[in-house]
DNA sequence: ATTAATTTGCAAATCATTTGCAAAAGGTGA
DNA sequence: TCACCTTTTGCAAATGATTTGCAAATTAAT
């Protein structure tokens, strides 16, 4: 769960991330939204919290190439989404890396390349436990 | 070669840039360096001459993730020193992820998941720089 | 309810980047 | 070389996202 004390503010950006999960949304937006449903918001507190829950690896943040704001968005840790795959080459089968693993390799390749990487669609290749050996073989 | 004027602050930038190769510089720091080494140039004019040599397609802009600043680099094409691979969703092309990065990763892998990884075989599938209109790096 | 710690709202501050405009410099061709 | 037109520069002001200081409000625990 989410660190520190529950707040109305805090809970309105995480229900409304929650709604729109894997879409990525501006501190603007999600605050232009959230008034829209009606509730008050302040934007400061809005990047405030962001950037908490971001920390927390609550939220993905995105720093657009093109773009000079952040996005955020919720994950599901098992939302294939948000990690990568790995595709043994011998027995095909097909496992995921953690989200929190797989977004410390995005932000690398980000900052040393510059490559906007999309997890869903990448597979790492190679050799599976079982096929190694390492635990049971099937 | 570069479109447009030739004119004493493009000339400044890039012998800069070209002197740094794949070291990333924010137009700050652009300016610091070549303000220290004795020429006078304004930082409004490193901001549009960047921009134009990124369209070009003779430097590459990275947008960190943890920065709220831009920076730029002058990449040879010819570089290429890796083993893992980036593969565009949209074009195809294929390029290569730095040896270091690369490593990194397979160590992160290892001891996570206990997984014997083979770069070769390993594509990461994104969008490349080429199509997002930055640069090709093959 | 009291209290201490945390979080909010607001307005002002920051900081990177962009823009308008007049002056300066580049390139071309006579 | 000079004249001419185009592009680029420098400057200062504008913009736009994000951050910050601080007093007031909210939270969670006693």
């Amino acid at each position: 769960m989410e660190k520190g004390y529950n707040t109305k503010p805090k809970e309105y950006i995480l229900l409304f991330l929650k709604a729109h999960k894997n879409k990525r949304f501006s501190a603007k937006e999600m605050y232009d939204y959230i008034k829209k449903e009606g509730h008050d918001i302040n934007l400061a507190t809005i990047y405030r919290n962001v950037a908490a829950l971001e920390k927390e690896g609550i939220l993905l943040k995105h720093q657009g190439n093109d773009t000079n704001y952040a996005t955020y968005q919720y994950v599901e840790n098992s939302d294939c989404l948000a990690h990568f795959h790995f595709e043994c080459i011998k027995c095909g089968r097909v496992s995921h890396l953690g989200a929190k693993e797989t977004n410390d390799f995005l932000k690398m390749i980000k900052s040393k390349m510059g490559f906007e990487v999309e997890p869903q669609n990448t597979y790492i290749r190679g050799i599976c436990n079982h096929c190694k050996g390492v635990f049971i073989n099937i």
